[in-house]
RNA sequence: GGAGAGAUGGCAGAGUGGUUGAAUGCACCGCACUCGAAAUGCGGCAUAGGGGCAACUCUAUCGGGGGUUCGAAUCCCUCUCUCUCCGCCA
């Protein structure tokens, strides 16, 4: 969320940056014209207040010298003010009101290297900060090379029974999936090996956090006000509680309206989630096997860092998520997303994109943005720098997934089948997988 | 779910209607003393917004919101959270 003040300073930095976004409408004008009216209401208002303070002050004073004729006086005189600040209290209300909500729905300005464009067509595969696609290449492993022609996930042989659809839509309709047997189990040798992956080697601390999350959290990490449409509520009380479409929601908010101090920074978590989301919008998209759930789990990176280090730190969450991909042998390119396509509130984002030979092309299994103080201002996150006495400072927040799991799933069953139906095991797997090998071959 | 208690500055903890943005202690910063340190003494030490070149000044904030009052940390209502006891329960 925008600070009006630096709109104010910097409006024509802001227009031009707000135009490269789709969907924008609202210009600086239009903010400063709220903000005007603002300031307006409340210097009145100031005013009005310290008018009465001061005779407020004089009447106690007239007591105190037990002089009642002059306190009748002076509260005869303030009576006056007893329409006005209330009416100048409800108008501040309602200004304040009013400006944050037409910031609110602002999204994050992009980064200068986040290439323009209006859809995914226009994303630009990333090679590293150097640029290296050689040295890329080395790193990522090669598509596998097929002697038949590969499947999509949910017609490889192992997922016949053990991955149905028909017994999920009995009990709760389309887009939810039944895992049984070894392919239940290698969905949750997925996300073991991904939660020790990222504790052990990367630095995370591991997080089970609530699935259900207040209206607050769900602004802070820009789901609200805009994206409501997007999410599952249940009544709770008077008020309700959303299911958390992504994990980014709670572990950010960890550090809503709270000041950490500086070396306590960089705060690291991960967490391996159910996630939900409606996929309002998406009819019709994906219907066929489980690329997309209304429910599905993710192993899901949070950062919290300062202004100085979130650039650096975004390019290693991007390392931290590609490192899955690696020890799994799996091919996948890098996307940095252009600004039709990007988040609400990413300063940058990277894509991975993950090789499915069945499908023969590449789809998104992990997004790892960089906010900058976009939800943090939102969610009043702040920290102390350490030296001299310093006013506390917005930290910077950042996200990534590491990866999703089921997604991740169908890549192992599609680049890892066999002919006959079976699907190796991945080397890093088979000590989560009691030394498995292969499952669903023919016994 | 029932009954009760509570929420005050970085921390601890006073403060039940009137010059209280808030005593005191700790922590922290500066100065003095010291060769240096400790101890001691003196001073400083909340956030946000407005005005002013500045000194400074005004407004708001004692968990959130609303109310009573000329005036609220203090009284009333409400919400949230914490603690204790009872009940229920994985």
């Amino acid at each position: 969320m925008f600070d009006i003040k630096w709109i104010r300073a910097n409006a024509e930095a802001f227009d031009a940056a707000v135009s490269r976004r789709k969907g924008v409408s609202l210009r600086s004008s239009d903010l400063l014209a709220i903000d005007d009216r603002r300031r307006d209401i409340i210097s009145r208002l100031n005013e009005a207040q310290e008018k009465r303070n001061a005779l407020s002050k004089q009447i106690g004073q007239a007591k105190a010298a037990k002089d009642e004729a002059r306190a009748q006086a002076l509260m005869a005189e303030v009576a006056q003010l007893k329409e006005s600040i209330p009416q100048g209290e409800a108008e501040e209300r309602a200004i304040e009101h009013e400006l944050r909500n037409a910031l609110s729905v602002i999204p994050n300005l992009v980064f200068d290297d986040v290439p323009s464009g209006t859809d995914e067509s226009d994303n630009e595969e990333y090679f590293g900060r150097n640029g290296s696609a050689a040295t890329a290449a080395k790193v990522r492993p090669s598509k596998p090379a097929f002697t038949f022609s590969p499947k999509e996930h949910y017609e490889v042989g192992a997922a016949a029974g053990d991955m149905d659809f028909e017994l999920a839509a009995k009990l709760s309709g389309s887009r939810f999936v039944v895992l049984k047997g070894q392919v239940a189990r290698l969905e949750r040798a997925l996300g073991q090996f991904m939660l020790d992956l990222h504790t052990t080697e990367h630095g995370y601390t591991e997080v089970q956090p609530p699935l259900l999350v207040k209206d607050e959290a769900l602004f802070g990490t820009n789901q609200l006000p805009k994206f409501e449409e997007d999410l599952f509520f249940t009544p709770h009380g008077e008020a309700r509680l959303a299911l958390i479409p992504t994990a980014e929601v709670p572990l950010t908010n960890f550090v809503r309206e709270t000041i950490v101090s500086e070396e306590e920074l960089p705060l690291r978590y991960t967490a391996l989630t159910p996630c939900f989301r409606s996929e309002a919008g998406s009819a019709g998209r994906d219907t066929r096997g489980m690329l997309r759930q209304h429910q599905f789990n993710k192993v899901e990176m949070v950062s919290i860092t300062t202004p100085e280090t979130s650039v650096d730190e975004h390019e290693r969450m991007l390392g931290c998520a590609e490192a899955v991909l690696q020890k799994l042998g799996l091919h996948y390119r890098v996307m940095n997303l252009c600004t039709g396509d990007i988040g609400f509130g990413a300063k940058k984002t990277y894509d991975l994109e993950v090789w499915l030979p069945g499908q023969d092309t590449y789809r998104e299994i992990s997004s790892v943005s960089v906010c900058g103080d976009f939800q943090a201002r939102r969610m009043d996150a702040r920290y102390r720098p350490v030296g001299e006495k310093q006013a506390p400072r917005f930290v910077h927040t950042l996200n990534g997934s590491g990866t999703a799991v089921g997604r991740c799933l169908i890549a192992v069953m599609e680049n890892y089948q066999q002919e006959d139906g079976s699907v190796l095991v991945p080397d890093v797997l088979q000590s989560y997988m009691g030394g498995l090998t292969s499952i669903g071959g023919r016994a």
